[in-house]
DNA sequence: GTTGCAAACCAAAACGTTTTGGTTTAGACT
DNA sequence: AGTCTAAACCAAAACGTTTTGGTTTGCAAC
């Protein structure tokens, strides 16, 4: 008998053994420590004294047996924000949603798609067993299937950057499209005509708001819309560096690119920079995310700036109202231009 | 009935459900499943048809009541750590923690020390509550009264960086002596004679460590240790900056400058470059912990290299091996020296 | 035609809570 | 003296599993 962890036993105190040494019943010492008023004061004072010298704790897992819920979310992360260089985005966002979540009684469990690939399950399946109250879904491509389960099914979800909103599923992401605009507008008003870009891979759902974003910034600047100055990248510094390259062998005169993200901003700066190229002077640079990163290459990255604590923020207490029966909701932040040393 | 979530209610499959259905006792519901060898076969292949065509899902929760284990591990990190900069050094470590840990069935759970503030719990209550099988403890500071409750008590734990080694309790760090003295061995292989250090707060055990082995490292090279040569930071880039300036003022002929963490040296190494000191031509600059940023600053910058994402796999791994019955054990893991543009 | 044994199955207890639907007691009102 | 009510308490059911200690059946061995 008890909590049995290796060689160890833990014998937790159970409301059991409370309820015997303060002489009433465990229905009594559940009401008690709970807050209903139909115990008098004495037996609760007495109660509470017990409870405190046998260290009592009620079991958190008993409790959500028979409440029905685990105050558990589940954090579903693939390996496309999980990688070596996943952190510059997640690790915020991260904090944002346990800080929430925490103030609000729930605890966040990681999910990385991995877990579930271990054990054969889908993820749905994984969160089923689990028990999970909800789920944040977090840096998913666009093909993968099995997310779709998830947001599909009555299991309440938030979404971190892809716009999918039911009953049940709401999300949160940053206005891409703005975003973009506030980079290009940027960029024109220093002089700018022929701007590249460098996307992302367009498995994410945010390249395809970007790239969009990026054409209808031009055409409000009054600028054409150029295929040939559009690069697929894949977010990662090194094609970073490539995209840069084949813009600038493909359109010579190119004297500004704006990259969706910093990672390959930064790679593109320090290929430059090999190539004796000149950051500002012989191209400017902007990137999107505004990573720390960002803050300490030379020169400074002018970037895009997202708030990715807010975002995590956010998507917890969007999540959370969802479990207290509001309506999934779909929010958008604004983003803001950080002006550094590459335009 | 059913699983209340929110306005919404699921209603997961249960094992009498399955039983029921396929016309069986759930006791032969659950040996079937889980493979014993007193089910015939044919019952066996009828169980495992209904199961899947209900689609149930064995309830976690209820498992773990019964089976006394949760296969949940706790992770408890201070604010040190989840702080904004804190994502250099834990994320790859919980890239590792979790791959380890979902490789062997667990799951992983923040619980970051304002969780338990939050809930007025100290972070044993916390975990007794939510009866983690095991927690592994990062970044806590030395002072910290309630880390220490949770490491004497008989819950299996794991410490990141500080070596505490009891009956259920194991640690793994870097070999800081060691990479003390590859960074000042490098420097002298240089010609450096003068060699100041700039050391995080004395709250960590790291610091204390770094701190003898860069003093163990300059005997061993013959010089002379000099308390002025000594500075004590924080960790964070302007207690770099800030150690660089008073180490330079107070030493003029000093050449080379170590310091305890990454984010200082890249500190001072911008400081250095606004005031027109050139590194590495007056002062040569080595930090430690080798994140990511360290290879991006111009120029880039030479290092200690820290096995983050083998401490999270060890760690995990360490404490799969104390609930399984072995003995706790201290290990410590070691370094390596990445030389770049900065020295 | 017993006895013994293995194979296949099952009823019930246990895990630690919350909640439902009571019962008991004491005092107030007729 | 009887009825009603409110306050204080409690027994038992429920949550969904695993496990213990069986029982039943059929067949081989004597």
């Amino acid at each position: 008998m008890g909590f049995q962890v290796g060689e160890v036993i833990l014998i937790p105190t159970t409301i059991k053994d409370v309820a015997e040494v303060a002489g009433v019943s465990v229905t009594t010492v559940s009401r008690a420590l709970n807050g209903y008023s139909d115990v008098g004061e004495e037996t609760r004072r007495k109660v509470q004294k017990v409870a405190e010298e046998l260290n009592y704790r009620p079991s958190a897992v008993a409790r959500s047996l028979v409440m029905k819920r685990t105050k558990t979310i589940g954090l579903l992360i693939s390996e496309m924000m999980s990688d070596k260089s996943g952190h510059h985005f997640t690790f915020e966002v991260l904090r944002g949603l346990h800080d929430a979540l925490a103030k609000n009684g729930y605890d966040l469990i990681f999910a990385n798609t991995t877990t579930a690939k271990q054990r054969l399950l889908s993820y749905l399946d994984f969160c089923t067993e689990r028990r999970f109250d909800g789920v944040i879904v977090m840096g998913i491509r666009l093909d993968d299937p099995y997310v779709h389960e998830v947001t599909e099914s009555p299991l309440p979800s938030v979404v971190i950057d892809i716009p999918l909103l039911s009953k049940h599923c709401g999300y949160v992401m940053t206005d891409n499209i703005h975003g973009c605009e506030l980079a290009i507008q940027h960029l024109t008003s220093r002089g700018h005509r022929n701007i590249g870009f460098v996307n992302g891979h367009k498995e994410a759902e945010v390249s395809r708001q970007r790239l969009r974003g990026y054409k209808d910034a031009l055409e409000k600047c009054g600028l054409p819309f150029e295929p040939s100055l559009v690069y697929e990248g894949d977010f990662s510094v090194e094609s970073g560096a490539a995209g840069l390259e084949a813009l600038l062998s493909a359109n010579p005169d190119l004297t500004a690119v704006f990259f969706a993200s910093d990672l390959m901003a930064i790679g593109a700066l320090r290929w430059a920079q090999q190539q004796g190229i000149k950051v500002p002077g012989d191209v400017s640079i902007v990137g999107f995310d505004n990573i720390e990163l960002s803050e300490y290459v030379t020169p400074g990255l002018t970037t895009i700036h997202q708030r990715r604590y807010e975002m995590g923020v956010t998507a917890a207490n969007s999540l959370v109202a969802m479990l207290e029966g509001d309506m999934a909701q779909g929010r958008v932040l604004p983003p803001d231009i950080v002006i550094r040393g590459t335009t």
